[in-house]
DNA sequence: GATAGCACATATGTCCGACATATGTACCGA
DNA sequence: TCGGTACATATGTCGGACATATGTGCTATC
């Protein structure tokens, strides 16, 4: 038999298994969001532990965002935020480069595949939005300032998604984004294509164009960073 | 002045305070992954607390991914995993009801987005493997097993985008899915458009078309839900 | 001189008991 | 009826003790 079939004994700690434990417990049905849970002490005597473990234990299920604690109350299972989790590592310093591309791959995907969507919720406003932005960006001739103007105009696409977990995401991505664009901004092997799609392009898609369209010269816009992913 | 205006006090824990003052210290650039942090003892004295409450946060690290520890090594700055946190909270018995339509349609702005993707990366097994799950899924005529293969179908797509973040991020929502999918069934008001673009066009269209039809086609494969979101 | 084996130092892991603090509740008096 | 007070209670914080694993260096043995 390979030694690869020779698993290395689980040996975790007190209060991983009693996390454990506890998070198969809330799954299991007892409780749904807004129910109080049983006291510490009486859950450590139920697991044969101490309450210090417990407490612990529980404590990461606030990270979570699973429960929450008021005072003389108990501890309440709660909704947790699914994105918030994700925001709080979500740091250019403690990611490896491998997990930014894919990021950022994803971004990609997800701003061409936003057509349908936009073009059910846009509303007049929007269009106007845009197009302000845009003008400002190409009568600036600073290059930081021209960046931040195209954060902001495909920033408000997103929010024109009406999605807001979608739009929590994008913006969680933002310090990635800014990583990626340095190093583009300082290779010299990259240019763009002449038939680049532009945001003013995007705009006039939108306004009288279709999703299929829109996806097309999204992707035209983003070449740049795909034909290099 | 309206008071909306007036704040409430924020009264963290002493817990959420070291947690707070810790992830400051970490993300100032102190460390990187795979440093070894200061001892409990010295962190505790440092910021003036007892080492019991150093631990509680330390331990929120651990379950966030930021750190581990070692014994008699000490806690080491490790890599965090990005998707762990919210794969962890993505439960069906936890989220509410508009999240998880989010997530849903999420799911459905990256399918259609992962055209280009798919051109580049797709290998000649994976067109047959399509090929095999839609042959099966036409022969039975068990409703749980086309479901389940309608489902496979759909992973593979995103396992062939290549991207790791991506196709855990599709894992993670398969739960979802299963919510959403069983709402549909009990509908009787949506009946799937005639021009409903199959597994077998999407197929076609990654063998001999582009990504754009690719696109199109998903779009229609997926009308179905789009139009109920 | 190389090495197996031992003792020791050390940092995390677990537990206990005590007290602080906030808050719900019951009681009481004007 | 209403307002205030005292009490009970569950979480929050702390200090200290001991358990346990692991790195390190000394030592005996060949």
């Amino acid at each position: 038999m390979p030694i690869t079939r020779l698993r290395p004994i689980e040996h975790l700690t007190q209060v991983d298994k009693i996390e454990n434990r506890l998070e198969e417990y809330f799954k299991e049905g007892h409780f749904k969001p807004g129910d109080f849970l049983p006291k510490e002490v009486d859950i450590a005597q139920a697991l044969g532990v101490s309450r210090t473990a417990v407490r612990e234990a529980l404590s990461r299920f606030k990270t979570l965002g699973i429960i929450e604690s008021k005072k003389n109350r108990g501890m309440m299972l709660t909704r947790p935020d699914v994105l918030g989790n994700m925001q709080r590592v979500m740091d250019p310093r403690l990611l490896d480069a491998e997990t930014m591309r894919e990021m950022f791959e994803m971004r990609l995907v997800i701003e061409i595949g936003l057509g349908h969507i936009l073009f059910r919720r846009m509303t007049p406003d929007d269009i106007e939005r845009l197009e302000e932005i845009a003008d400002r960006e190409q009568r600036s001739d600073d290059r930081i300032e021209r960046l931040r103007l195209d954060v902001e105009f495909h920033a408000h696409l997103y929010r024109m998604s009406g999605n807001d977990t979608i739009i929590r995401f994008q913006n969680m991505l933002i310090p990635i984004f800014d990583i990626v664009d340095k190093v583009h901004a300082t290779r010299t092997d990259i240019t763009p294509p002449s038939h680049r799609a532009t945001h003013r392009d995007l705009i006039e898609e939108l306004r009288s164009g279709t999703p299929a369209g829109f996806r097309n010269k999204m992707e035209s816009h983003l070449w740049y960073f795909l034909d290099k992913m």
